[in-house]
DNA sequence: AGTTTATGTCAGCCTTGTTGACATTCCAAG
DNA sequence: CTTGGAATGTCAACAAGGCTGACATAAACT
């Protein structure tokens, strides 16, 4: 269907790129979403939680004592919209939130034992799949993935990826 | 941080995937998935419309004479919530529905001009992005994007992946 | 004739985003 | 010391877009 009509319909002559394969590559970032939440997503809906939740409690245990305004900026809304899931996983016992020491202002964020258990559950849902995806598709393959996935960032993002500072209380 | 100890910290030794390579993995997938939908997200806006209506789109632009029962397998959601989205493209003029010729219970949909219009703006800015990701990974990484995330589909949608039938009216 | 299928629609609820307004705390500059 | 502004929390209201349940209709199938 309008592959372009030569070679190889694999998706191989990447040199030209077709709207065709432009579309594929769309498509695909669309359906691998959502396979990559599905596996969290289940667990979240048992224990009441969605994927708000889930977003903030992988980011503090990426950087755990980061601040709320540091969470603000990576996962990009609102704080009153933060502020409704963070106040929930903290009645719950999953976070718990320090006062600053050097500014009392700020909130360090840290999970709990309660937290970092549904973390890893989360994590380690959504690392079988990955690992899954990376075996099916080999080494070589996942450098590829990340390269890509990685220029498609918008800039101030890229800032944010990969980087784990502890954030000092 | 825990990377491994042993050589190249780049994420190069994939054979061994740590944890930490992994959840670079998720986050890349989080980060670029923001970039991914931000262009056409800032288009949707200006005219009322949100990623579901775009979603709507893309998938009746793809395959023109689509059925109502179609749209809702490959999109995953409630026949209500995808009514709802379908009704306000109806109404605006962006989609026409069509009672189906063999089987008259069905609706098959077709972008109008005005919707063809739109899916063009958002595809275009969609695909600029997309190409400027692939030109800065080079042709390898993208056959190794494209493998990772079909592997990382649920098999019901890999099925729906890149199929294009014209839905015979 | 009766059942199933495809669709539409109404009502209500939940999550998660938004804005706007306002209070508190407290660092830092004047 | 006072004031400005930054960081945070919180209240209220709203919207998008998911969901469930219930019901209606028309057409197809058996």
């Amino acid at each position: 269907m309008a592959e372009g009509g030569s070679g190889s319909p694999g998706g191989e002559s990447l040199l030209f790129l077709t709207d065709e394969q432009l579309r594929k590559g769309i498509e695909a970032m669309f359906f691998a979403y959502r396979g990559f939440t599905a596996d969290p997503d289940r667990i979240l809906a048992e224990k009441g939680y969605g994927r708000a939740h889930h977003r903030a409690i992988h980011f503090i245990n990426r950087s755990p004592g980061t601040t709320v305004n540091n969470l603000l900026g990576i996962l990009g809304v609102t704080k009153q919209s933060l502020n409704r899931v963070l106040r929930a996983l903290i009645d719950e016992g999953l976070v718990e939130s320090r006062v600053g020491k050097r500014d009392k202002r700020e909130r360090h964020l840290y999970l709990t034992g309660t937290g970092v258990t549904l973390e890893t559950a989360l994590s380690n849902a959504q690392r079988a799949r990955m690992r899954a995806a990376y075996r099916v598709a080999g080494p070589e393959a996942v450098a590829g993935f990340r390269m890509v996935l990685e220029a498609m960032m918008d800039p101030d993002m890229q800032r944010h990826f990969g980087a784990v500072r502890e954030a000092g209380a």
